[in-house]
DNA sequence: GTATTATTAGAGTATATACTCTAGGGAGTC
DNA sequence: GACTCCCTAGAGTATATACTCTAATAATAC
């Protein structure tokens, strides 16, 4: 593998187990065992490193969201793009964590980010009608579903850091992909209430594969 | 006032300003014009300062979100705690942006912020149950109305990084309290479904008196 | 083979950051 | 006046961090 994809993988590697702030170009450099200077031949700063990973990103769920037009909305498409988003979010964890600073730390990225989160509350919108197309939901007004969709994008992007943060996880940092996806469990609560009598039964039980073991320890 | 006051003060003021991130005890001791020293004689170090903020955060929410067992609960008492929630977040609102690191450097502040979550929790589960019994929305069983207070808690803490994030506002970091307060609409918005029909079109009036005016600029 | 280009090592540097240490001032008390 | 206690100044320091510079080596082209 090129000297330069190594770094970009041991970055993201080591952003996601300690978090972006506590990795410093020297430990990844270190990490991989090349100099510094090696590192800074291969990329200007670190900003750019970030940049480049976040590309991947942008790449990996645009792919997923790729809503075709051309044929009716399955179950089996929601629980995939329900599991693909989840994955990305996994493999790509560090990025949400510190968002707000790396967005103020490159204009590139802040401007990248939030056409992406254009686009992905665009696919929410389009799977929300495809679904209501498919009688899997009602019909609703285009307010309440744009408003629908923001809270859905609010929940998927800030479930692991509730997770993190909320629950006993003290010792080491042990977030499962796992506990990850409990989170498809909250945002298939949002539509519970909208389901048709034909599918209810069908969604609720989606959605129970992915309902939590126990939520928390108690204080 | 007192000069530790100041410097819990300045650093608030700083913190949200700027992040805790790119603020430092020099920073703070500057910006108040006393000398490093002097700050470190007051608070052994900047975590300890941070943690006294939170104390304060803490005891700021814990008041408003206490829930009066004895009457019924009005819709003037929601708008108040979505008000006062809101307004709480809005005077420390660095907290929430740097959460997962500050959370990761002190011990304390990680199970104080735990049990902190659990009890805000507690009190919007609460709320939802007087809601129900006041006749505001449908009883919903136990696993539901759970699953809901979560995803209540999650769109609260985490509306104002979406706007930070994903709004057009590179210029400079003008984020108003009236922009976060739309956070409410997106709040009310996940109980439209369950509005009972003698309060439905009072809560929508309600949940509209905080939308927002445009969402977002076109890409 | 030689010239050129791409890659790498590794020492080094400017700056920042969190924090320490010593000396002393001011106010009250006896 | 001397003693004490609280507070403050300000110089200083150890460490970290992002990044640079030079020289050398490997790869490729001709």
């Amino acid at each position: 593998m090129k000297t330069r994809d190594k770094i970009l993988l041991a970055s993201l590697e080591l952003f996601n187990e300690r978090g972006e702030r506590n990795v410093t170009t020297n430990h990844i450099a270190a990490h991989l065992a090349i100099s510094p200077g090696n590192l800074y031949y291969h990329f200007r700063n670190k900003s750019d490193i970030i940049y480049e990973i976040f590309l991947e990103y942008e790449k990996l769920v645009d792919f997923y969201l790729d809503i075709p037009g051309s044929r009716a909305l399955t179950l089996e498409d929601l629980t995939f793009y329900l599991e693909s988003v989840f994955d990305g979010l996994w493999s790509y964890r560090f990025f949400h964590r510190d968002l707000e600073y790396l967005l103020d730390s490159d204009p590139r990225l802040r401007r990248d980010y939030r056409e992406f989160t254009n686009r992905c509350l665009g696919a929410i919108r389009q799977i929300f009608e495809k679904m209501a197309e498919a009688g899997i939901i009602e019909h609703q007004p285009v307010e309440l579903r744009e408003a629908m969709s923001l809270n859905v994008w609010l929940v998927i992007t800030n479930w692991m850091a509730f997770l993190k943060t909320a629950h006993a996880l003290d010792d080491d940092n042990s977030l499962t992909l796992t506990e990850l996806k409990q989170g498809i469990y909250q945002v298939l609560t949002l539509e519970v209430p909208y389901l048709t009598p034909a599918y209810r039964e069908r969604v609720m039980a989606l959605r129970e594969k992915y309902r939590p073991v126990m939520m928390q320890a108690e204080a």
